[in-house]
DNA sequence: AACTATTTGTTCGTATGTATG
DNA sequence: GCATACATACGAACAAATAGT
C-alpha cells in the first residue's frame, strides 16, 4: 500500500508564506524589491485577501518583509538582520528562560574571544572608527537610548572585526537585550556606562596584541557584569511593582 | 509645546499582539492554557476575526501559541523553547548571512566550554543518560532523521549539564540547524556519524575532569566540523543544481 | 452511524485611512 | 483639491475539522 500524503496539509496563508520565502531566498525578489500588491498577490495565487494578508504577517514577523502604507506602499523585502534573533532571544528573556547571570557567564567568555580575533584584523579604517567611537563617549548625553547606542559601539566594531557573522550576530543581539533591559530601569549612565570604559580594550587591540586584547576584555565584561546583574535586580523589583 | 504621541500609532493586530503576549508573559495565560475563540476575542477587543487572526499568525510565528482545529481546538499557549531562535538562525543560513565554517568557528570555540562545564555538574542521572545515549548511537538506522537525533543526543546532555539556558539554547539551535542541512544532503550516516564518536568525550566528562573533557570535545567538534563543511558544499552544488 | 455544536479556515463585498502626484 | 493606488479594517457567510451525543 502506498502512501499518500494528505491533498491539503498547510493553511493557505502557510503555502503562500513557503513560495514568497523561496522566491526571496533564490533572489526572485531582493532587498528592497516591492513584491506585488494584496490584490495582485491574491488574484494570481487564487485566494483571498485576508489569507495573503496573514502571509504577509509572517513574514514580517520573520524579518523578511516591511510594509508601507499609502499609493507608493506595499510590502518591501528588507535585507535579513539580526533583528529576528535578537528578538527571539529578548523574548526567552522575558518569559525567564535565560537569565541575566546566565548570558553575563556566556559574554564573559566569548566576548575575549572576539576581541582576539578583532585583534588579529585590524586595518586602518577599522582603527579609525575605534578611535572615534571611544572619544564619541565622552560626548554630552542627549539622550538614554542615544548614549547605550555610543557606549557600545566599540563591542559592534568589535564585532565585525572578528570576521564571523555568527559572533556579529551574537554580539547584537545580546546588545540589544542589554539596552532594553538598561532602558527600561533607566539607571544612572554615569553609572552604568562611564566614559572611557573601553579605552584598554580599544589601545589592546590596535596593539594588534590577541592575547592582551581577550585580557581587557574579560577584564571589562566581568566588570560590566557584576552592573548588569545589579540592574536586573532593579528591573525584576520593578516588573514586581507594576504587577502588584 | 509639549509633544503628543499619535493616538493611533500601530496596527490593530499590532495592538492585539503585545496585549496578549503581555498577558502571557504575566502569567495570566500559562503553558498548555487555551486563549479565548477568534470570536471571543473580536468582542473582546471590538475588532473584526481577521485582525484578530493577523495577531494570531505573529504570536504562532513567535512561538507563543499553537493553533488546532476542530471542536476542541483553538489557539493553546506553548512554553516558549529554542525553536524559534533555531529558525532565526535557519533563515539567516539559508540567506547566506551565516556560513558554515563561520558556525563550525563559533562550535569549535564554546562547545568545549559546554563540557568544561558539564564536567563539573556530573551527577549519577546525567552519567546513566550520557551512558544510554552513547549505547543508542549503535542502535541500527530506522531513518536519518533519527538516526541524527541519536547522534546528537550527547551533546544535548552535556548543554543542559552545563547548567546554562543560553548556552543550551545555542547548542540546540545549531543542532537543529546541522539537522536540516544533514537531512536536505542525505550523506551516508556510518560517515557522517560513526557510532561511538563521542564516546572519549562522554568518557572525559564521566571522569569529572574538566580540561580532558574540553580537550576531547574540542577534537570532535575539530574533526566533525570537517565533515561538515565538505557536507555544506554538497548541499551548496546541489541547490545551484536544483535553480538550474 | 448520523447528528450537532464548536472552533478554526477561507472567501467576498465594502468602507476607510494614507501617501503620492 | 482631487484622483489614484495602496494598506487597513469590518461583517457576514460558508467550508472544514473535531469532538461529544
Amino acid at each position: 500500500m502506498p502512501k499518500f500524503k494528505p491533498v491539503k496539509q498547510y493553511r493557505i496563508s502557510e503555502e503562500i508564506v513557503e513560495q514568497l520565502k523561496q522566491s526571496i531566498l533564490l533572489g526572485e525578489f531582493k532587498a528592497g524589491d516591492k513584491l506585488p500588491s494584496e490584490r495582485e498577490l491574491s488574484e494570481q495565487f487564487h485566494v483571498s485577501r485576508a489569507a495573503v494578508r496573514e502571509a504577509l504577517r509572517s513574514l514580517e514577523i520573520s524579518g523578511f518583509i516591511t510594509t508601507r502604507q499609502g499609493a507608493t506602499g506595499g510590502a518591501f523585502v528588507t535585507d535579513l538582520t539580526f533583528q529576528n534573533l535578537s528578538n527571539a532571544f529578548l523574548d526567552l528573556f522575558l518569559a525567564n528562560k535565560i537569565s541575566i547571570p546566565e548570558i553575563y557567564q556566556v559574554r564573559v567568555f566569548f566576548e575575549p574571544e572576539v576581541a582576539r580575533l578583532a585583534a588579529k584584523n585590524v586595518t586602518p579604517e577599522y582603527a579609525e572608527r575605534l578611535k572615534q567611537a571611544l572619544e564619541a563617549e565622552s560626548d554630552p548625553i542627549k539622550s538614554l537610548s542615544e548614549d547605550v547606542d555610543k557606549k557600545t559601539a566599540v563591542h559592534f566594531i568589535l564585532a565585525e572585526m572578528s570576521g564571523n557573522h555568527f559572533y556579529e550576530s551574537l554580539v547584537k543581539s545580546l546588545m540589544g537585550l542589554t539596552k532594553k533591559i538598561v532602558e527600561e530601569v533607566n539607571p544612572d549612565p554615569h553609572v552604568m556606562h562611564p566614559a572611557g570604559m573601553h579605552r584598554p580594550i580599544v589601545e589592546a587591540v590596535l596593539s594588534g596584541d590577541p592575547e592582551k586584547a581577550a585580557k581587557a576584555m574579560e577584564e571589562h565584561a566581568i566588570e560590566f557584569g557584576k552592573n548588569l546583574i545589579k540592574i536586573e535586580k532593579a528591573y525584576r523589583e520593578k516588573k514586581s511593582f507594576q504587577m502588584s
